[in-house]
DNA sequence: TTGAAAGCGCTAACAA
DNA sequence: TTGTTAGCGCTTTCAA
């Protein structure tokens, strides 16, 4: 009745066919051929695996063998919501080349990270991926990424390397960030402002949105450039009505901008609703920018500019760069840039 | 270097200690007071545990042991992209219980799902989530499901039990769907047409469509109630410009209709704003309700009308009826019902 | 209370 | 070309 009392294993093929138990494993891992068993033996033994609808013990290869065909994908809540097509990307690709993957919530959290990776390392992944922020990596996690056989560090931020053996792949949000407020100035704008949830995973891009003030000339200060709201419980579902309610409290109407940069999408359309409400006008008032350049910013009124990430890009190069190291783990450790852009829209101005 | 070289077995703690192997065993699977093992003989066991930072090796507990801690989950590709929680909960609650999650994208293919159980049974999860519809339910599969030690089954639609030993959860679209046309032949509408894209688990949801106006004494045939396009690419990530593209080519504005319920969000709010392009005004002219009701829906103009799962309560309930069953396998499957409902904007008129 | 021994299903030497 | 043997790390009798 249980899954693992019906199955049939090697021993039974051996049992029925008379062939010996490690021909068996031989032919059934495909290296008949090679070790020229004949065909006659391979067919029996193939027949008899379908008679008794074998199928291999992962565990049991797992334990003995030196490869589990199993990838632990580490990722921020942020991924596991609206537009965030990496993991789901990166599992499929890998599931379409024999590999599984364990997907589990890092809620950006430290603690939540190390048990994660010493649960993955108990179940002998063949590679991990993680992404995560500069913050985040402490020294405990990155003795425990270099005890896997092949990490992958993902971020939208620059990785300080010291002693990491893992290949990074860098998301640069700073890009997209740096062209947006380009395009704000050269459109005549003095006062930008960012609506920052107040996730460590934003602080790199309030850094790179002051920058880019200060590098023309601007004033950065956060009284002038930063609208903070806290940062949102995990499991919460409906930022739409968090962001209005922020805007409204601390009455976003008083201060004094003429864009709004905001690090999500629902958080500018959110916006952009206010500010109508308001009296205000999207963009001749005030221009409004989003982040993660989902679909529908094309359906809400005016289209809402936004940044956009390379996910599926991104998605392809995690598991390029898994294969590769996965057949060859001395591989020197690499990075590899993906940088965002700035996607302009009517609400941009 | 690699992870499975470095790593302390039980039997290194056993040399270390002087305590014998199974004694090392049972301790360290918390049946120590249990057995009444003197607390200095457990309490060495843990240091040298520390010590040597010992950590399971989950692939031989599993192997030998009846419970291996992880879960398949098995989802149509619709719930990877925007708005669904569905398996991100199941996940995060299950990770915090001590258990593992398998996600594989089941692409609404028998194929896919038939192979992706095969790899579960091989690697001996101790149940699984399948999401599915009535059509993708083969015999093939069935036997397949059974032959869990618990299996959940999913749906939009019910499912015809027959030998199934599953538990079910089905998640009514039907009792939302009956909510929008109710609500729209109050108001008026004498023209309801249903936007289909063309994937096969939008034939239920079709079919209450035309139920309902039927009830009402509608016309119901698909030349009056029927705008279909055709699937979508797996991996298609703009929606928003699939839908204008087929409103454009089909000339959606050339169908006699003064209602449009759309299987998605993301197809209702492109055509909201196909038909301002073309001068038609919603919801005066046309009602236009979507599905999904994702937390953008507020932000478009005319606030978007739409149907909401209830898929967090649905999380929930899958982790506490899997909990259930794997405490006791032989408990008589049951089935659950969580209907849909309709949520009131503007749009809908 | 603890230890010895068997075995889960598989792979990988090494012989034959 | 095939079979024998020895584990992988763990849990679980069964004795002591």
């Amino acid at each position: 009745m249980l899954a693992s009392t019906s199955r049939a294993t090697q021993k039974d093929i051996a049992a029925r066919t008379g062939v010996g138990r490690s021909t068996v494993s031989l032919i059934l891992t495909g290296r008949g051929d090679e070790l020229r068993i004949p065909q006659a033996t391979q067919k029996k033994v193939y027949q008899a695996a379908e008679k008794l609808e074998y199928r291999p013990n992962s565990l049991a290869s797992g334990l003995v063998g030196k490869r589990t065909q199993t990838i632990g994908l580490l990722f921020p809540s942020s991924f596991f919501f609206p537009q965030n097509l990496l993991p789901q990307g990166i599992s499929l690709r890998l599931n379409r080349q024999e590999y599984q993957t364990y997907l589990v919530d890092s809620l950006n959290d430290v603690g939540v990270i190390r048990d994660a990776l010493l649960e993955m390392a108990s179940r002998r992944v063949d590679g991990v991926v993680l992404y995560t922020t500069r913050h985040l990596l402490k020294p405990e996690i990155r003795d425990l990424l270099n005890k896997f056989p092949v990490a992958i560090l993902m971020s939208h931020e620059p990785l300080p390397r010291e002693s990491l053996r893992s290949h990074m792949i860098f998301e640069n949000i700073a890009s997209g960030v740096d062209e947006v407020v380009d395009h704000l100035v050269k459109t005549g704008r003095r006062r930008p402002m960012m609506l920052v949830n107040q996730s460590p995973g934003n602080t790199c891009r309030l850094a790179a949105f002051k920058n880019a003030l200060r590098r023309h000339g601007l004033d950065s200060s956060d009284d002038a450039a930063v609208f903070g709201i806290p940062r949102c419980a995990a499991g919460m579902y409906d930022y739409f009505a968090y962001f209005m309610e922020h805007f409204e409290s601390q009455r976003l109407e008083d201060r004094e901008f003429d864009a709004l940069f905001c690090t999500s999408d629902e958080g500018a359309s959110a916006a952009i609703r206010y500010l109508k409400k308001r009296g205000i006008h999207v963009p001749q008032d005030i221009a409004v920018v989003g982040t993660n350049n989902a679909p529908w910013t094309q359906a809400i009124e005016p289209p809402l500019a936004s940044i956009s990430w390379r996910h599926v890009d991104a998605s392809e190069l995690v598991v390029k760069r898994l294969r590769e190291r996965l057949d060859a783990p001395d591989l020197a450790p690499g990075c590899d840039e993906l940088p965002t852009r700035f996607i302009w829209r009517e609400s941009g101005g």
